[in-house]
DNA sequence: CAGTATCCTATCGGATACTG
DNA sequence: CAGTATCCGATAGGATACTG
């Protein structure tokens, strides 16, 4: 039997790739990207570029392990560049690469709308935590 | 004793919020909304009012748990509402509200680049395996 | 300075079963 | 149809200690 039918091999040609798919690959790269500690690296960074030490204090209350994490991470798919100076002590930079000034423009948005509409939303729990009779700790 | 001088409370004003600073509620926020599921159920609604179940399906792979919990934060939140017609069997509609369309544009933003950018990415990363060696899994 | 390594707990989130 | 409730394994992510 015809595994797929030529409407079926166009649709899928100009879909390409698709985030509400569960076996998309973007479905995992919208997994990582969407992320608090992305989003935050990726605003510090759109500044221009940064030591590890000045990022760690930006992202305020970050832990080592999850800035190491994330900007491997960045690295690693191509929004960061890592250069290390071999100086004593050491001192590394970080900065964006194209793909990655792309991206931390939509992430920076992202933040700002959370901080322009953060008076909306507590507004709104608190609505629905009075009619929902709900504790609201948040 | 003085809590704040003039010069904090002006900091203050300016700033409003922030989400670079741990304490910020901005953070929490930017934690909820940066985040794989709101930004596919968002993305979704931003094509108009859908049913439960429609969302399931679109969402492909979502379990209830994680559907009926991103849809009650998000309506939490004030960016969806939820419409309950009491017809047998009972009928459920999510629509955006203008502060979720606001933000739905930038979560299906944020959604398409990874599907724009999802080859890039994949390159990025068999370079950075290659290069250091790495299984790469992913 | 810029990490790595380890431990450990909280939460995430899927699977399953049940309900009005 | 649109949920709720419960169980439980996976992992996110902080704390701490150590290193070139």
């Amino acid at each position: 039997m015809p595994t797929r039918t030529a409407a079926q091999r166009r649709a899928e040609a100009r879909a390409a790739y698709d985030a509400f798919i569960a076996e998309c690959p973007t479905r995992h790269l919208l997994d990582r990207i969407a992320d608090k500690w992305v989003s935050l690296a990726l605003a510090a960074l759109a500044g221009g570029p940064m030591r590890y030490s000045e990022l760690s204090r930006r992202l305020a209350g970050v832990s080592q392990k999850m800035l190491t994490q994330t900007l491997r991470n960045l690295e690693r798919d191509g929004l960061v560049t890592r250069t290390v100076t071999p100086s004593v002590p050491v001192r590394v930079d970080y900065a964006l690469t194209p793909l990655g000034e792309n991206l931390a423009g939509l992430m920076r948005s992202v933040k700002e709308w959370a901080e322009a509409h953060m008076d909306d939303v507590l507004t709104a729990r608190a609505a629905y935590d009075d009619a929902t009779g709900a504790p609201g700790s948040g």
